[in-house]
DNA sequence: GATTTTCTGTGACTTAAGTTGCAGAATCAT
DNA sequence: ATGATTCTGCAACTTAAGTCACAGAAAATC
């Protein structure tokens, strides 16, 4: 079959520029393509711990948000954001016990999926592989902690700013507008964004605004772009402390 | 010298009770603990990333934390609290770069340390310390999902009972006053708390003062016992959408 | 045991950030 | 096309959770 022919080729695509397969000697790669099942959902679907736990998915094409819920609220947070090249579910892959977040599809999304046991044998029998895993670890944890980090001590806008200059491309620049494009959230909803720092729709729209008065970013439906990098990161708090609030740091000096 | 001698006993029983290292086989644990230098640090000593990234620790007793601060406003978030049979730094570990955060020590701290390399050898070498490995990280995102979920979707009051429920001991309950003891964090100051929770020390203060008004907890300067753990659960939400809430519920529905 | 330092308790005040509600735009589905 | 649905933009309002300031208690240090 054609399709499935140019699947296998997408699939070796991907692996190959994975974080957690780059660099694995071909053959390596080859057996393990062929342990995996593809799996399709449409954009939209969410998926449940009870239909993810048992096999360890690497994302093909399309992207997965992975959220938690309060259920009275209904308000929900944004643990992290996967693409192309990364596997889930991490967490239950370490430990074997349930994970309990809500997985949704923010495009149609492609993945291989390979039995939780398989891929923890591969991880013993190919060094390789375990090596390469570590610093795929590493990476989710310090998002958790940089998370965790500006949800207890940022403000809102800043962490809004954190976002998008943590997303933002900072190589190519469309030179028409001479703005900064922003990756894998350039879409999203505001809804989304503010999931994505844990605070509300109508909060992230005062920002957004704000942010274009002051000439940082320019925005419309399902599009952001930086236009002024250096007061986004003023924003961000990358060098506030050392320029603007002396008189703060002064104040607390003395406790 | 018998110190030493004494020491290593201590080294042998923290490790095997450790969660990296329990069920190793003895002689592999020997093995290991040949390659550790001891380490002890004073109550309330500082540590920062130069002083901890070449070196891989096993805390054999005392307590530390692990935090970030805000440099202007001085707010402080834990973002993690170990103790005997814990390891840092696990994220350096895992990807060899530098770890941006402060390690306070809150008791005097004895620790074995090995070079990183050396334990990533290790996680090579012995598959099984490899398999054991992996709960651990496990356990330890899981922590830090939890913390950023509860930063972003819940208030303080709830955080706070979520805390001590967290390190709540429902073992060993006190014969004599009928409540409950709190583990690692039984001393804390209430600055220490707010740590935790991100947030500050007035606010933990009035939470502590309404817990015990409502005849959910006991305390006083460094002492915190649970008196009702049922109602500390409600506080914490873990029943309350079933019993309280109904209405927010159906009114947030129709949504 | 005197003095310095660190904790705790509390009241008054401020404000960032949520909630609510609605109307119009854009997009999707049939 | 057209009707339904999902997004966006505001404005008015509320409140949780901060800041600030000070005093007394407890603990640490000398």
């Amino acid at each position: 079959m054609q399709n499935n022919e140019l699947f296998n080729t997408t699939c070796l695509v991907t692996l190959q520029k994975s974080p957690l397969f780059a660099g694995l000697q071909e053959q390596v790669i080859d057996k393990m393509l062929q342990g995996f099942t593809r799996r399709v959902w449409a954009r939209g679907t969410h998926l449940f711990p009870e239909q993810y736990e048992l096999c360890f998915h690497i994302i093909i094409s399309g992207r997965i948000e992975v959220s938690r819920c309060h259920p009275d609220t209904g308000r929900s947070i944004t643990i992290c954001l996967f693409g192309p090249g990364d596997g889930f579910d991490i967490i239950t892959l370490l430990d074997g016990k349930i994970h309990d977040v809500i997985l949704v599809m923010l495009d149609k999304v492609e993945t291989m999926a390979a039995p939780m046991d398989k891929v923890r044998q591969w991880l013993v029998e190919h060094p390789d592989f375990n090596r390469r895993f570590f610093p795929y670890l590493g990476k989710q944890m310090r998002y958790l902690e940089d998370l965790s980090t500006d949800l207890a001590l940022h403000n809102t806008i800043t962490r809004l700013a954190r976002l998008i200059l943590h997303f933002v491309d900072q190589e190519h620049n469309f030179p028409v507008s001479r703005s900064y494009p922003v990756h894998l959230i350039n879409d999203f909803s505001h809804d989304a964004l503010a999931s994505m720092i844990g605070t509300v729709r109508t909060v992230i729209n005062r920002h957004l605004h704000q942010l274009k008065k002051e000439g940082v970013i320019e925005f419309h439906r399902g599009y952001i772009a930086v236009k002024n990098l250096e007061k986004l990161a003023l924003h961000a708090g990358q060098t506030l402390h050392k320029l603007k609030k002396t008189n703060k740091i002064q104040h607390n000096s003395y406790r």
